[in-house]
RNA sequence: GCCGGGGUGGUGGAAUUGGUAGACACGCUAGACUUAGGAUCUAGUGCCGCAAGGUGUGCAGGUUCGAGUCCUGUCCCCGGUACCA
């Protein structure tokens, strides 16, 4: 015990500490003294030379280029994925190889089963540790990428895994991240990427935008400094428009159970329903305008709401005209102005423009131009409108005639205080040249265009088509005029049960709504929950708080008034950032309700209901206090429900995702830069494809800057360019991307790597995609995982990529642990380099320990004896050469075609581990029975190969082998000969184990119940009535007494 | 809290449709060969017991000729998620 103890420290101490420190100074000149260490003990030990022979072979190999994938085979393709690794400084981890090996063997399997098998490898190496880590040893990101990649790759070579390293491709390459950049403005082109100010988490330490996950207690999760929350205007990309396919797909790949429910759940698809509540009082309010035509309109769309149309005669003034511009805010709010300040009611100012794409145009101007002052008299109404409708007409003709084009209504809305709210609307419209009978003389136009939602001309509607084409113009008027409350809810049905309502403290309505009395209040508690991070606002076990706002909403169905209160329970950015409580039937406002003392009303009838404790969720029960919807049930209470309030117009259908666009900048050095330019005169332009790619400049002041703008900021002769569109002055964009960019998408890269025309070939394209099997990380599940699985989407709709869904298969390895169970981590300083284990035992009992140590998928410790169980493996495969003879013994055969059998299946299924096993038992039985022939033994070794490619290369040439073993084929195993002559039969009484027979296989009931009632353990227990005889053949028999 | 996955020797882990629990490996014990190697070989190794035998897959029940496997309840561990209306 002391003696082994001694030597095992002494061998930690070698492998940990000694060479750990040095190696990041120089990784080669380590590798050969440990070599050297190494083969001093090798030679005082049996083992075969594990150095010479990796070399070798990998040599071999490399010459032969036997792992090159073929683009022009005939060969039935399949394509094996690993993720592409972040180079970090750290060098490999012990966890890389466990997947790369698995994926190996079967790479290696198929080609010898007669697949043109395409198994990758790359480089994803944007990122912030490279960046983190070039600026405290004040290096260039470039240059220390450029050596992580080095040793990464040395470190690979040296595992003997059979990637196709002619394919390798990096994406801080240029000529990689030209294809990043192309794709990132597909989706510019698509209207997909965006702009929007979002708040989010920042690192006042590290100087960059954290996601939430990175945050922990408040604190940056890497450097544990301050975290803020900012608002920041950042590029986005519409992931949410994808959400539906992206769930919906799953259906069509194989993905394990669980990555499939992992990212349903992230994108979080919920059906209910959107309802509106009003505000309760009824509101009076001056609409300016003369026009009785647009009043009427105006009061046509108002019906059913508390909003009440005035006119200014009924303030005792007289209604002016004002001049118009060509400004529709600026128009409407001089209409408003003119009452405003008069009156202690809200002035309605409005004004609407008839816009045709590419046209310009203004009615008053058209009438203008088809008529003279002197003809304006002289003319009938009918006349006039007969030129108008003219002019109209050749416009269309002159664009082929159809014009698209819209209403564009804008309102403005001035309160009593002084406030103003403007809101508008777009109306899609189509004008032809197709005239509707009979033309409106006063309104010509109205005789020349459909409405789009309708499909119909304007004269043709019925009137609730009229509703239907006015329905936004509708939503904006009533929001000028008196915001009503939307909600999101999953549960309509409970709609009778609201008995308050709540806004999150963002809702812009929040401070708005709240009555004198409750204004500070609500001010406060909204500056209070602002001053909270989302980590602390997210808490659900704290307890609840929240602030009435003294105003109340009128409920949509039973016109009742109910409270409304802020909480910061709700969440602004889900759903409409409100929501209707339904304490009785929902967890949250039960519990807000019972400390606020809110009323509890029961709508679901349920047994188990007990309202006085917690809330009733459960949606088995009937609808009570629910009016007319009595009795129903819940599925019915939705869809009953949410169908009455569309009758009404107060609510509708709606889904809603927990999956939130991507925000796609960052304010760092170290990634793609975002190919647009800011023009003054033409906006964003994207950079013509043939001036990519941006090359990020090579500078020396990358540090971030705390006002969070890129360090490319700073770079003026970059920043300042000129428009790609205009010519003019023009200022590039200095955000770059985040480091899930071009990893979304490499595995398109890889079939057609070289190529500089497109990304990848059509035929490429066509022949290795989808991806048969994609491994990787948990980890990656929600991000990686998704984000490709989306980009990949987009580029098939837009016709780049053949298929919708990139992954055939996706399977996950599990994590390698350190050997008491915990994270293997630097600062722990437990982590296991790979090199050393290459060094000491060779690559093949690093790749055989890795698939040994327990079930792929499962995370598993690392064991220093586990590696030496597996050294002592190969060792003994190697001696196998010296029982060579031509016996062929019956068991030995078939104990050769169990294993084969068994290593095939367990290939398939992922088992590594036991087909490990297996091999090993044989490897036993061939010890034991110190012999083997040598075609049992080459049949073996083609078993070996894809696990230990080294020892069965190396053990198949000393036996007289001739190829290289990669080159044969997978061998066949016979069923027939699996089977054994002799079988072990259990012989139970009562179920108990009582004895074992060894009979011929296939040997009858009577036989083997003759044999076990003369063995004496049996026949004790049968001296009573025997009641019962079990007999499965060849297994066991079973007596029932 | 909710949703997954899982509890099997001293350890990592094996066990087709319910059919000999503990394959394979580590560790350990004894011995052989050796001067010593992190080597090899032989035998043993779930637990209790000298043995016969009993007992045993987190715990408590149930179904069955027979349960690690199926059912009910319960405890614990790991992973994901977290006020998502």
């Amino acid at each position: 015990m002391g003696k082994s103890s001694r030597t095992f420290l002494g061998f930690k101490y070698r492998m940990g500490t000694s060479f750990a420190k040095e190696r990041v100074r120089n990784p080669l000149q380590n590798v050969n003294e440990r070599a050297t260490v190494a083969l001093s003990y090798l030679s005082r030990s049996m083992s075969y030379n594990h150095s010479d022979i990796d070399k070798k072979w990998q040599k071999t190999w490399e010459e032969a280029k036997i792992f090159e994938a073929k683009n022009d085979s005939k060969k039935d393709p399949y394509y094996l994925l690993v993720e592409f690794p972040f180079p970090s400084g750290a060098g490999l981890h012990v966890g890389h190889p466990r997947s790369y090996t698995a994926l190996d063997v079967i790479a290696r399997k198929r080609r010898m089963e007669g697949y043109n098998v395409l198994y990758p490898i790359g480089w994803d190496a944007f990122g912030l540790p490279t960046e983190n880590y070039a600026i405290k040893t004040g290096r260039k990101p470039q240059d220390v990428t450029k050596e992580n990649i080095d040793n990464f790759r040395r470190q690979l070579k040296s595992l003997g895994l059979s990637f196709d390293w002619s394919r390798e491709v990096n994406t801080t390459d240029p000529a990689y991240y030209k294809w990043t950049q192309w794709q990132f403005l597909e989706f510019f082109k698509a209207g997909l990427a965006y702009k929007d100010t979002i708040a989010i988490n920042w690192c006042t330490s590290c100087k960059i935008g954290l996601a939430n996950e990175e945050v922990v207690n408040a604190a940056c999760e890497r450097c544990g400094g301050e975290v803020e929350m900012r608002e920041k205007e950042q590029w986005m990309i519409a992931i949410t428009k994808f959400a539906d396919r992206l769930i919906d797909d799953l259906e069509t790949v194989d993905f394990l159970p669980k990555i499939a429910k992992q990212q349903v759940d992230w994108i979080g698809r919920s059906e209910g329903a959107k309802i509106r509540f009003d505000l309760g009082e009824v509101r009076e309010v001056l609409v300016a305008t003369g026009n009785e035509a647009k009043l009427e309109r105006n009061r046509f769309v108002c019906e059913g709401s508390n909003i009440a149309l005035r006119e200014a005669v009924d303030y005792g003034m007289h209604s002016h005209e004002v001049n118009e511009g060509s400004d529709l805010v600026e128009n409407a709010r001089m209409k408003a102005q003119v009452y405003a300040g008069n009156v202690d009611v809200p002035v309605l100012g409005m004004d609407s423009a008839f816009v045709l794409e590419g046209v310009d145009m203004d009615p008053a101007e058209v009438r203008r131009s088809v008529v003279t002052e002197e003809e304006e008299a002289a003319l009938s109404q009918r006349e006039i409108a007969d030129r108008m409708l003219a002019h109209y007409k050749g416009l269309a003709e002159a664009r082929g005639g159809v014009i698209e084009g819209h209403w564009h209504d804008v309102f403005v809305c001035i309160f009593p205080d002084g406030t103003e709210k403007v809101t508008e609307c777009k109306r899609p419209i189509q004008l032809s040249t197709k005239v509707h009978e009979p033309v409106d003389e006063f309104f010509p136009i109205r005789s020349l265009y459909i409405n789009r939602k309708t499909g119909k001309y304007p004269k043709e509607q019925t009137e609730e088509e009229t509703r239907v084409e006015l329905e936004d113009y509708r939503v904006a008027l009533l929001d000028a005029l008196q915001p009503t409350i939307e909600v999101f809810t999953t549960r309509p049905d409970t709609l009778y049960g609201v008995t308050y309502m709540v806004l999150a403290p963002e809702h812009p309505l929040a401070l708005q709504l709240a009555t004198d009395e409750q204004s500070a209040d609500v001010e406060t508690y909204i500056e209070a929950s602002a001053k909270k991070t989302d980590i602390e606002r997210g808490d659900a076990a704290k307890e609840k708080t929240g602030v009435f706002t003294g105003a109340y909403a009128k409920h949509p169905l039973t016109g009742e008034y109910v409270p409304i209160w802020v909480a910061d329970y709700v969440l602004m950015n889900y759903g409409t950032g409100a929501v209707m409580a339904v304490p009785a039937h929902d967890e949250r406002d039960f519990a807000f309700a019972k400390k606020y003392d809110l009323p509890v009303k029961q709508v679901v009838d349920g047994d188990e209901a007990n309202l006085d404790h917690e809330a009733f969720i459960a949606k088995d029960g009937k609808l009570v206090n629910s009016g007319a919807f009595d009795r129903m049930t819940v599925a019915e209470g939705i869809a009953g429900i949410t169908s009455k309030l569309e009758e009404l117009g107060k609510g509708e259908k709606a889904t809603t995702y927990k999956l939130r666009d991507w925000v796609f900048s960052r304010q760092r050095y170290w990634g793609e830069p975002i190919p647009l330019v800011h023009c003054e005169a033409c906006d964003w332009v994207p950079i013509p494809d043939d001036q990519l790619p941006v090359v990020l400049p090579e500078i020396d002041a990358y540090l971030p800057t705390d006002d969070g703008e890129s360090p490319l900021a700073a770079i003026n002769d970059w920043v300042n360019t000129e428009c790609p569109s205009c010519g003019g002055p023009a200022k590039r964009e200095t955000d770059t991307m985040p480091n899930w960019a071009g990893s979304s998408w490499y595995f398109l890269r890889y079939t057609d790597p070289h190529n500089s025309e497109a990304f990848a070939s059509e035929e490429a394209l066509k022949y290795w995609m989808p991806v048969n099997l994609y491994n990787g990380g948990m980890e990656h599940t929600t991000l990686h995982l998704l984000y490709s699985r989306f980009w990949n989407k987009f580029l098939h709709d837009r016709g780049h990529v053949p298929v919708s869904e990139p992954y055939h298969s996706r399977r996950s390895h599990g994590l390698i642990l350190a050997e008491d169970g915990s994270k293997m981590s630097k600062s722990k300083g437990n982590v296991v380099n790979p090199d050393d284990i290459v060094t000491n035992f060779g690559a093949d009992t690093l790749r055989m320990y890795e698939l040994f140590l327990g079930p792929f998928s499962e995370p598993a410790p690392w064991s220093e004896n586990g590696v030496m169980g597996v050294k002592r493996f190969l060792d003994r495969v190697m001696r196998l050469e010296e029982f060579i003879a031509n016996d062929a013994s019956k068991e030995l055969t078939s104990a050769l075609h169990k294993m084969l059998k068994k290593v095939n299946t367990d290939i398939e299924s992922m088992s590594f581990n036991t087909a490990v096993a297996a091999m090993m038992s044989y490897v036993n039985e061939l010890h034991k029975a110190k012999s083997v022939s040598k075609d049992s033994l080459h049949t073996f070794l083609r078993t070996l190969v894809p696990f230990a490619p080294h020892v069965a290369n190396e053990l198949y040439e000393k036996t007289g082998g001739n190829e290289i073993l990669e080159s044969l084929s997978w061998p066949e195993f016979s069923e027939e000969l699996t089977k054994d002559d002799v079988v072990t039969i259990a012989v139970q009484v009562n179920g108990k184990l009582r004895a074992t027979l060894e009979m011929d296989a296939g040997s009858n009931q009577a036989k083997v119940e003759a044999a076990a009632r003369a063995e004496e353990h049996v026949a004790k227990y049968l001296e009573g009535e025997v009641k019962k005889v079990i007999f499965v053949p060849d297994k066991l028999v079973n007596f029932v007494v």
